[in-house]
DNA sequence: AATTATACAGAACGATCGTTCGTTCGTATT
DNA sequence: AATACGAACGAACGATCGTTCTGTATAATT
C-alpha cells in the first residue's frame, strides 16, 4: 500500500472530517468513535488521531465543518436575495430545503450538538455557543432590516424574532425526523413564515 | 449492611430510577453507564442491573418515569382549566414553568431522547415516537376544542398548532439553556402565545 | 424451625474506549 | 547520494463498558 503524496494529506484529512461529520450527525459528536472511524476509513486508530492530536481536536474540525455545510446550505445561497424580509424568505426556503434534502444524514448537527453540550461545559460547549449566537445575529440583522423597511410591526424584537425562527427550525427538524412525517417540514415551514408575517404560501 | 426488606423493594427501584433520570437529562440515555450510576447509588453493577435485566430495560424505565415526571408538572396541573384555549394557555404557562424550574436538570428531557434516537431504529426509538405523539395528540385535543369554541380561527389546523407549540417549546428549551440567558424562555412563552393568538400578556 | 426465594456483593469475562509508543517507508531537501 | 521529515502502521497500555456467574446474607413461606 503506498503511502499518501503531501498533496493528498490535506484531503485526507478533509475525507476524515467529512466522513466524521456524517457519523456524528447520526451518533453525535459525542458518540464518535476513534475505532469505528478508522474502520470506516481503513486506517488505523493511531494514523487518524495522529492528524488532529487527539480526540476533543477531531470533534472541533468536525464540528466546524459542519458550519460549513450548513452555511454552503443555507447562509450563502440566500445572499443573493436582497436584504429584509426577502432575505428572511429565502433563508428559510433554502433551510428548509436543507432539511428536506438531507444534508446532514441524522439531522440538523447543531441542533444535535445544542442538546448534547446544553448542561455540559467544555471548550466544545463554547464552541456551539459561538456558533449559534452567530447564527442568531445573522437572522437578527436581517430581521431589524425588514422591520425598518416596514415588512415587520414596528413593536417586534428583531432578536425574538431570530430565535423563533430558530427554535422552529430546531425543534421542528427533529420532531419531523423522529415521526417520521414528511408533514413536519411542511409544518415547519408554515410556521415559520407566519412569524415573519408572511402568507402560507 | 443490612439487606433491603421487600417492602422497600419497589422504593428502592424507584429510587434508581429516579437518579438514572437526572443524570440522564444531562448525559443522555445513551450516556447512563451502570458503573457510574452504581456508584452514585453506592451498590455494586450487579446488584443494580439485576433489579432490571438489561441496560435497555432500565433506559425505558427511565424514560417512563421522566414523561411521569413531565406529566405531573405540566399536564396535571392544567387540567384545572376548561378545555379548548383556556386549557392550552395553562399548559404554555405550566410547562414554561416546569422549564425554568429546572425539574430536569439537563433540559426537557424527551427532547434529549428524540435527538438521541430520531435517527436509531430501535425499541427506544419507538418509545420515544410514542410519547411524542400521545403529547401532540393532546394538544392537538385542545386547539380543536378551541377552535370550535371560536378561540381559534377556522382554517387553523389544530395539528398545525400543536406541532408548532412542540416545536417551540423543545427548540427555545435548547436554546435557552445553551446560550444560558433567561430571556429565552421569555421568547419562548410569548411566540407560543403568538401561535395560540393570545396577547403578549 | 426448616426451606425456599430474593437482593445484593464481588470477581471475572471479552470488548471497546482513547492514547502512546516505536517502527517503517515514501517524499522532499540538501 | 545522503539526510531529514512526516504520514501511517501495528502493538500495547490502562480504563471502562455491559454482562455473567458464584457466593451469601436476609426475608418470606411452609
Amino acid at each position: 500500500m503506498p503511502r499518501r503524496s503531501s498533496a493528498d494529506v490535506a484531503d485526507s484529512r478533509a475525507t476524515a472530517v467529512q466522513a466524521a461529520v456524517d457519523l456524528a450527525s447520526v451518533e453525535g459528536l459525542e458518540g464518535i468513535t476513534i475505532g469505528r472511524l478508522a474502520d470506516q476509513l481503513s486506517m488505523s486508530k493511531s494514523g487518524l488521531i495522529g492528524r488532529f492530536g487527539d480526540k476533543e481536536a477531531l470533534q472541533r474540525a468536525v464540528l466546524a465543518a459542519a458550519v460549513e455545510r450548513f452555511t454552503d446550505a443555507v447562509w450563502r445561497p440566500a445572499q443573493g436575495a436582497p436584504t429584509g424580509l426577502p432575505r428572511l424568505e429565502a433563508i428559510v426556503d433554502a433551510w428548509i430545503g436543507h432539511l428536506r434534502a438531507g444534508v446532514f444524514p441524522g439531522g440538523c448537527f447543531v441542533t444535535t450538538a445544542s442538546v448534547e453540550y446544553d448542561a455540559r461545559p467544555g471548550p466544545l460547549r463554547d464552541d456551539v455557543v459561538a456558533v449559534v449566537e452567530r447564527w442568531l445575529g445573522v437572522l437578527e440583522v436581517e430581521a431589524a432590516a425588514a422591520r425598518e423597511a416596514g415588512d415587520l410591526p414596528p413593536d417586534r424584537d428583531p432578536a425574538d424574532v431570530a430565535f423563533e425562527l430558530h427554535s422552529l427550525a430546531s425543534g421542528g427538524g427533529v420532531a419531523g425526523r423522529l415521526l417520521g412525517d414528511a408533514t413536519g417540514l411542511d409544518r415547519t415551514r408554515a410556521a415559520m413564515r407566519r412569524t415573519l408575517g408572511l402568507r402560507p404560501n
